[in-house]
DNA sequence: CTAATATTGTGTAATAGATACACATTTAGT
DNA sequence: ACTAAATGTGTATCTATTACACAATATTAG
């Protein structure tokens, strides 16, 4: 079966290579998972059991099986390590230099992931898993430096297009939460009363007629995505 | 040295699997390499050499070879079927659907390009490439349709934030040109007068102090890419 | 119960960008 | 010299973006 597809992908003047050369790459996906918390955006991550990357973090990735499609892979991959299912999950970019990898060649699909981290009570101990705030982070273990940024970059294209920001908060929310989150996101201020402008011309919430409650000062009002959004 | 990525990406709880299955995964990229002629836009194929796509054409792609980098082998690709050199190429998404191959597994990255047609004197007819006006294509080899259709979005995405257009057009021309490259690409009718505002307030343009020749009408300005524009 | 604090909710004026639209000019072809 | 075809140009309207301030409402501390 493989020896069928060299045959007919190669090119003509392409020299002779042998099967197990072509067969000699693995595949795999790295899942940039994004949660919010305390004014700013975090990241889940795992401690690298390699050696060439002792005490450094890593994205949450894992090898696509042979008989999985490469989006299930990544599905797979945050369902394992979070218990989340019904997750924003979207591929960003393929990552394929010969050395990327110190073990051996792999190619890596990166996808971001946007949840809501009161949402997903972690198994963190065990597994080694933890949240750091995106900003905080200087080296991660492989490319997932260029990994999580290229993730970032998409997000901020995306967050004021799509209502994807959702995602990372709870079902209910004031406007100051909404604000604070793009805030974190995109990196800069935002003009209060511009900002409930544009937002509300989106047409991206409903009012649930409730305020907030517990809060130190005069209550806002609390909001959800409207039904009619999803992706 | 694969063994070693197996044991190490590998999760926990997914049941062993052998070498020999992880390796059966083959890494392809796929180009779509897009030329403009006649006010159409036009994409390079050739026909498909297997017999589940008989009379079908599909993408330039190649498998990647173990010690190339991935990028590096859509520009071989690239340039082995053009000859050209230095042209414009970005990946936008890898295709990893378990059936997508009917040889056997084959995840592809695919990349576009935007070259000048005129520049571009095709061994067309000894290896079958040939190029079609992208709205006459109807259904391509594999998922090639599906793959066309992601880079078109991203050209259509991409082609008013970054002077991308200026690779399909010979390096001198007129703003109708520059317009009707636009129309092409964006499938709908633009105004000339706000047109030829909104280009000029982008800096991407020099006036060339020249004008058409043998057009059959008063001739046009010509200008040609900024120096300072690169991607 | 009063004052201090913190944040909500709201509108307008100024500026920048997008759209709609028409006419005189210049070339080549006859 | 007339026709055909496309160039080059400006203004008015609408829409979106920005900058900016004050009264209202809840909690907390005294």
């Amino acid at each position: 079966m493989p020896e069928r597809i060299i045959t007919r992908l190669k090119n003509a003047e392409t020299e002779k290579i042998s099967h197990q050369d072509y067969f000699n790459i693995a595949v795999s996906v790295d899942c940039v998972i994004l949660g919010y918390e305390n004014r700013e955006l975090k990241v889940l991550l795992i401690k690298s059991d390699l050696e060439e990357f002792k005490g450094l973090h890593s994205l949450l990735g894992d090898l696509v099986r042979p008989d999985e499609d490469l989006d299930a892979a990544s599905y797979r991959v945050l369902n394992e390590r979070t218990g989340l299912d019904d997750v924003f999950l979207e591929q960003v970019q393929t990552f394929g230099n010969t050395n990327r990898h110190p073990s051996g060649r792999v190619v890596t699909t990166a996808y971001y992931s946007l949840l809501d981290i009161r949402n997903h009570r972690l198994q963190l101990s065990n597994n080694e898993l933890s949240w750091h705030s995106v900003h905080s982070i200087k080296k991660l273990a492989f490319d997932h430096h260029a990994i999580l940024h290229s993730c970032l970059s998409r997000l901020r294209e995306q967050v004021m297009e799509r209502p994807l920001i959702f995602n990372l908060l709870s079902p209910k929310f004031s406007l100051r939460e909404l604000q604070e989150v793009y805030e974190a996101i995109l990196g800069v201020g935002l003009d209060r009363r511009n900002f409930r402008k544009k937002i509300m011309l989106k047409d991206w919430l409903t009012d649930l007629k409730e305020i907030e409650t517990n809060v130190p000062h005069r209550p806002g009002r609390l909001y959800k995505l409207n039904k009619e959004c999803k992706a």
